[in-house]
Parts: structure tokens; C-alpha cells; sequence
RNA sequence: GGCGCCAUAGCCAAGUGGCAAGGCAGAGGUCUGCAAAACCUUUAACCCCGGUUCGAAUCCGGGUGGCGCCUCCA
């Protein structure tokens, strides 16, 4: 069974097929750098990384392409409220991407391209355009003309008529047609520009990805990637160019991820509700967030509510628990301990229904990415695995059964291994407490071993008996 | 006005023609000196009205409610 996935160009899903067996060619829509990115964005870098992560789990060689838009109208203005440069803004919050891209375990991409890299390409390609009649120059600013592509509007299922009748739309003087748009913007005094044919200005929003999909991919990929909000027209206006210019189909799988909301509004300034995702990692372990941005399917809304995250922790900390204690029994396990005198286990039980769990994840993934179906298989594994925990007969090979499969799986999702807190006590002075703590009760002194557990619990580390011995880990 | 999406238990969330996953929260039990963890059992749901069908949460029509895009917002 091939990865079925949903094309927002189709409106179906579709099985996968690459252009070239064995490989992938992926453009993810990357932030326009003028701040911290907020929790959409964040839902949107998680969504398609997770997607790369399980294209390359299922052995795909996917070469990822996310760019910075780092030339921009809102970089401009954030500039000039900061009393300072453009570019200086754009590396500045580059940076600022990457920090929280990274503990959010977001994989860097194979090329993050910035648009003011490409400049040269830009010009060629609207001159391409402009050449080949699909654009036409007004002054210092070229627009690209929507009635020159005949399949103007097939992303977004919507005509130019749909569009004409629409009032929103701002009537350009300028524009032959007001579904036309701006392939390159005349200089404004004081912004940053580079010479044109057309005279000094800066490349439109739309065709730096255009370009640079074809600069680092080649004009035909296989999937590109942004949020709903993009489909039109910023997706819409890249097939028109890229299309104009190619004159063969440009992208194959067009994915879209769905909103986030907050408390089931949009997130807007002006209601106040932005949420930066940098603002909840100084709360929340990253993981918990990321987590809680899979728990729902990629293209269906998400709301964040404070509850919701809650949940969040709950379960992630359900799933830490479970590799936590079977690494304590692996512990518990080690040659020389008394407890291994008495294990006789192969593992072949555990093994079958690991592979079992396997399937199931692998199934709801290649069904669309179903996250949250993939994360109720891995439920499923805390569950059967904490099941074989309870059996004092079972041993190494069980065990590590299960923390392999609770590894890998974990790991496509791009939900790695606990991170460990700050220390305030020693391993060697815990290890000593509860050596302390089990002389107490085996005097049954309780009320000294209770003492010297809150003590512990007090620095942060939580005291849990067992038939194997008392386990501890850091809270 | 145009295009489109959504509505499943107290909460979150899969399923999309054949006995309604999973998580969180709640209840009872087992284990334990106690606690924790864990396991077992359990409470509880398909917005409304029509239609198609042997059979609909799932398909179609109509309502109601919520949301998105049509503004260089992911």
C-alpha cells in the first residue's frame, strides 16, 4: 500500500508517486522574518516535518526546500519602527527561527534559501515572462497578466469571473485587470532595492518562491507546502508564473495545512490572541507542543486552549512514563542483581505485537499523515508494553522490544527521548537517600523512609517502589 | 456577494456505508506499609429535519450553529 495524501489541485486523495522513484522534491513555504513566528506557523513547520520525516522513515530521499522571505513590506516597516536596517532585522529573526525551530526538533531543511540570494534569477525570470507576453511593465513595476494563463484559478477553484465579482478587491490603476499582480515593485525613496531593466525595486512576494523552487528543485516537484491561508493567491499566482514560464506542470502535490485558532477565534492582533510559540516554550517542554500541534490531523483547524495543552502534557507524559520504567526494569535487569536469576524471556511475544503497532502507525501515516491516528497506535504500544511490565518474568529482550518501537515511532514524529531537567541533587546523593530510605523500611521505621521521600520529592525527584527495587527519575 | 471548510462523550480527537479508535478527566477494583506508577472493569457521543439504501455518523437535499479565503496573515 503506497502514502495516500490529499491534493489541494485535485481536491481528492491521491497515492504518492514521485517523479523519480526513491526520491522527493519538497517546497515547504517558509516565515517572512520580521518576528518571532507565532503558533500557526509553528503548526505549519511541525506539520511538513513531520511529513519529511515520514517520506525519509519510508525510505525516500527528500530534498527540502523552505525558504526566508526576507524582503518584504512588514520587514521594512519593523525596520523603521526599530531605527534600524532591513537587513539587520531579517538575519536577526532568521536567528530567532532557528532557535525555536530547533527545540521544537523542527529538522533543518536541505537549503534554506532567502530571497534577496536570488535576486539575479528573479529578474531573469520576469524578463522570461515579460518576453514571452505573460507580464507587462507599467513605469518601474511589472505585473503579471492572470488572462494571458488559461488555467488561472484551478489551485483555488475559483474563476477570474468569481474574482471580478468580488468588491474587495483594490482597483488598480495601474493593473490591466485587478486579478493581475506584482512581479516587481518600483523602489519607494529609502527602501532597499537592486537595479532592474525596469528600473531600481524589489521582487513581488510571490515569485521569490517560484524562483527559488526552481533554482534548488528544478521546475517540477513533487509537493509543495504552505498553510490554507496561502492557496490563494499566493499559491495560485506561483502556478501562473511558474506554469507561464515552464510551460509544463510545476508541482504535483500541493499540501495545505489547516488553522490554528485560539480559544476557537483566528488569531489576529487586533483581538489580542497572538500567541507566539516562543512564548509557550519558556512554559511548556517543546516536545508537549509539538505533541499537542500532531494531536489533530494536519489539515483539519486546531484550537489551542490552555486546557488543550494540559491534555498535552498528560499524554506525552503517559508515553515518557511507560519508556522510563522499561528502562528501569532493563536496569533492574543488569547481570549480577538477583531479580535476573529469575527471568526467562525471549522476546518473541513482544516482538510480534511491536510489529503489530508498527503496522497500525504505518497505516494511519500513509493514510494522509493521520498524526492522531498514529498517535493512538502509539498508545496502543504504552499500553501492551506497560501490560508486559506488570509480568515480573519478563526481561531484556521484551523490553527492548518495546523501547525500540516507542523509539522509532516516537522519533518520525519528531518526539524524541525526554529531555532531562535542571540537577539540583546528585545521582550518587539520591541513590544514597533511597539506600537510606530501604534500611528504614526494613526496620519499619515508615515514617523515616516517608521523611527522606518528600525530602526528595521536595528537590524535584520522585520515588516510585517496585517488586524489582524503588526507581526514581527527576520531575 | 463569490469560493470553501467544520459540527462525534465533561474536554481533546480519529473514523467517513455494516457492532463508534485513542488520549485527558470521572467511578470502582487489583497491587502497595503508604504513596506513585501500572493493569483490569466502568460511566459517557455521531447538531436538527427530510431523502437514497437491507443498512447512514459516513452519501444526497434543506436547515441551524461555528470558521476560513476572496486584503503580501501559516
Amino acid at each position: 500500500m503506497s502514502i495516500q495524501l490529499y491534493n489541494t489541485l485535485s481536491g481528492k486523495k491521491e497515492p504518492f508517486v514521485p517523479l523519480h522513484p526513491g526520491k522527493v522534491r519538497f517546497y515547504a513555504c517558509g516565515p517572512t522574518v520580521y518576528n518571532l513566528f507565532h503558533l500557526g506557523n509553528g503548526r505549519m513547520f511541525v506539520a511538513f516535518d513531520t511529513i519529511r520525516r515520514y517520506l525519509e522513515y519510508r525510505g525516500y530521499q527528500v530534498d527540502y526546500v523552505q525558504n526566508f522571505t526576507d524582503v518584504d513590506d512588514k520587514i521594512i516597516q519593523r525596520a523603521n519602527a526599530d531605527g534600524t536596517g532591513v537587513r539587520e532585522i531579517a538575519n536577526r529573526y532568521i536567528e530567532e527561527y532557528f532557535r525555536d525551530a530547533d527545540a521544537l526538533g523542527i529538522k533543518r531543511a536541505t537549503v534554506h534559501p532567502r530571497a534577496t540570494e536570488s535576486i539575479p534569477e528573479i529578474i531573469r525570470f520576469i524578463g522570461d515572462l515579460v518576453t514571452t507576453g505573460y507580464a507587462y511593465v507599467r513605469g518601474s513595476n511589472v505585473y503579471f497578466d492572470t488572462s494571458a494563463f488559461p488555467g488561472y484559478g484551478k489551485l483555488s477553484h475559483r474563476s477570474v469571473e468569481d474574482m471580478r465579482s468580488g468588491f474587495r478587491i483594490d482597483v488598480n490603476e495601474e493593473k490591466q485587470d485587478p486579478a493581475d499582480f506584482a512581479l516587481w515593485k518600483a523602489a519607494k525613496p529609502g527602501e532597499e532595492s537592486w537595479p532592474s531593466p525596469w528600473g531600481e525595486g524589489r521582487p513581488g512576494w510571490h515569485i521569490e518562491c517560484s524562483v527559488m523552487s526552481s533554482k534548488y528543485l528544478g521546475d517540477e516537484i513533487d509537493i509543495h507546502a504552505g498553510g490554507q491561508d496561502l492557496i490563494f493567491p499566493h499559491h495560485e499566482n506561483e502556478i501562473a508564473q511558474s506554469e507561464a514560464h515552464s510551460g509544463h506542470q510545476f508541482v504535483h502535490y500541493w499540501l495545505h495545512n489547516g488553522p490554528l485558532n485560539i480559544n476557537g477565534e483566528k488569531m489576529s492582533k487586533s483581538l489580542g490572541n497572538f500567541i507566539m510559540t516562543r512564548d509557550l516554550l519558556l512554559n511548556r517542554p517543546a516536545r508537549v507542543i509539538r505533541f499537542f500541534l500532531l494531536s489533530a490531523h494536519y489539515r483539519h483547524p486546531l484550537n489551542y486552549t490552555d486546557e488543550g495543552l494540559e491534555q498535552a502534557v498528560q499524554g506525552m507524559e503517559r508515553i515518557d512514563r511507560c519508556l522510563r520504567n522499561l528502562e528501569f526494569r532493563q536496569a533492574a535487569l543488569h547481570p549480577g542483581l538477583e531479580f535476573s536469576q529469575r527471568v526467562g524471556d525471549d522476546g518473541t511475544h513482544a516482538q510480534q505485537r511491536a510489529d503489530g503497532v508498527r503496522s497500525e502507525f504505518v497505516a494511519a501515516m500513509d493514510d494522509d499523515f493521520n498524526t492522531a491516528d498514529a498517535i493512538a497506535a502509539i498508545f496502543e504500544g504504552v499500553r501492551l508494553a506497560n501490560t508486559d511490565l506488570e509480568d515480573a518474568r519478563v526481561g531484556l529482550a521484551s523490553t527492548q522490544a518495546w523501547l525500540n518501537l516507542l523509539r522509532e515511532l516516537l522519533s518520525i514524529l519528531g518526539l524524541h527521548e525526554p529531555e532531562l531537567a535542571a540537577q539540583s541533587v546528585s545521582s550518587a546523593d539520591i541513590e544514597a537517600m533511597i539506600a537510606q530510605r530501604e534500611a528504614a523500611r526494613k526496620r519499619r521505621d515508615f515514617a523515616a523512609a516517608d521523611k527522606l521521600r518528600q525530602d526528595l520529592e521536595n528537590q524535584g525527584v520522585i520515588l516510585e517502589d517496585t517488586l524489582q527495587g524503588t526507581r526514581w527519575f527527576r520531575k
